[in-house]
DNA sequence: ACTTTGGATTGATATTTATCAACTATTTTA
DNA sequence: TAAAATAGTTGATAAATATCAATCCAAAGT
């Protein structure tokens, strides 16, 4: 589907260093849709027949069981997901749902599977996306099981500080009840947690956050490369 | 190091389709080495100069943070572990330690570096790992956040069961400790949790587990393939 | 502008899980 | 083999977290 503006896609770490006539096919097979806001876009146990890649808005990552159902995490542009399942053509672990409106690039994953095998350059790159995936999903069940819910709020807190160029004011980006379940608590729970959090400065008015008193937070917090940068 | 066994390595997948002579090169440098219980060979943070492959034996996979500890994995013969810090030259997310006397294959990170570049097939195959990794701790971690701990006792007992080839008898194979670690509870509640499941047919003898009323546990532990099945 | 809807907060309470301490059983070691 | 160390269990209690219900608030739709 020409008359996408595929610079962007052409830039992402994924794509950059494979050759050109194999992006060429990629491209040729790949839709681009919007949808409207909560739209699931798979369900857990799916053979998705797509790579992903979102473009604009946001996905949210989650998963379900017995009834109870979990956030594991919110898709930004631009970046690709359910990578590890249309590679492997195994069954989605996660479900998708759009939280906004959104536009996908939808890239066959038969496609995704044949440029991987003559594509060198790909398949690398495809390694360095999964060793990332697999790094920060280690991180999360650190995070997880070393720390308090209100622990991992403060942590999440100075991540997005953070994340936003060290500002003091910033706004959380999601809506409370999906942090919470992020985070792996109730509504109610990151409600109270966010008031004991007052006493570290913390001031939250929607999902406005002010942080006044950073160095307390810090000490509560206790942020660590190995948990909690996105990188490394 | 020559007078090792190396069909068994040379069969693990991740080196099956690799070029003869990049085989050979990789294992030049590779160390065999024992090691007594107990010895941490991997410090969390540590950029790990070698890839780990446990031989005999067993080896801890733990994460700490703030005086907590946890058990993130326990790796069995033949596998390897810190496979994507060794490619990335990345820091360790994980520490390891040697459980009982252990047996390991180090193979030096800069010449796996340098053969995933030249090697093809092995680039693949390290996809094929590393998918597979991701898809354990995402499976792991919907386990966390969607169980209670009883629950995830339940069906870890039922995964040992399928493993063993379906008997009603078998070991759990490590310490109750580590095994409360691992489940993400204390000792105690390990302890109490065996305790309930044996109204669902759960009788516990040391390390030795008999399942008299597989039915009722499954019941109560709704085991399922996007969360328990070690493949797929 | 009003109503409707769903998110967010708060209080009361229940459940789950952790902690602490005492004790028992098992292993390890001298 | 005895002593010491460690693992496991049990009971009592505390802390963390979830649930339920009521209410408040804000966004979306008519």
């Amino acid at each position: 589907m020409r008359s996408i503006d595929l610079t962007e896609i052409r830039e992402l770490p994924l794509f950059t260093d494979m050759a050109d006539d194999n992006f060429e096919q990629l491209m040729r097979g790949a839709y681009l849709q919007n949808f409207p806001p909560q739209v699931e876009l798979i369900s857990e146990g799916d053979h998705s027949d797509f790579l992903h890649i979102v473009v604009e808005g946001s996905v949210e990552l989650f998963a379900s069981w017995n009834n109870r159902e979990t956030t594991m995490a919110t898709v930004r542009p631009i970046s690709a997901f359910i990578l590890a399942a249309a590679l492997k053509d195994a069954p989605c672990l996660m479900s998708a749902r759009t939280l906004e409106k959104a536009k996908l690039i939808l890239l066959p994953a038969v496609d995704v599977r044949a440029v991987f095998e003559i594509d060198n350059s790909f398949a690398r790159a495809v390694v360095t996306e999964l060793a990332q995936c697999y790094r920060g999903v280690i991180k999360s069940t650190k995070n997880l099981k070393l720390r308090t819910s209100i622990e991992r709020l403060a942590n999440q807190l100075i991540k997005l500080h953070v994340r936003s160029g060290g500002l003091l004011e910033f706004s959380l980006n999601v809506e409370k009840k999906r942090l919470a379940s992020y985070l792996g608590m109730t509504p109610e729970n990151l409600s109270r947690a966010f008031k004991t959090l007052q006493a570290y400065g913390v001031i939250i008015d929607g999902q406005n956050v002010k942080l006044t008193d950073i160095q307390s937070l810090k000490d509560l917090a206790k942020p660590t490369a190995l948990i909690d940068d996105p990188k490394s």
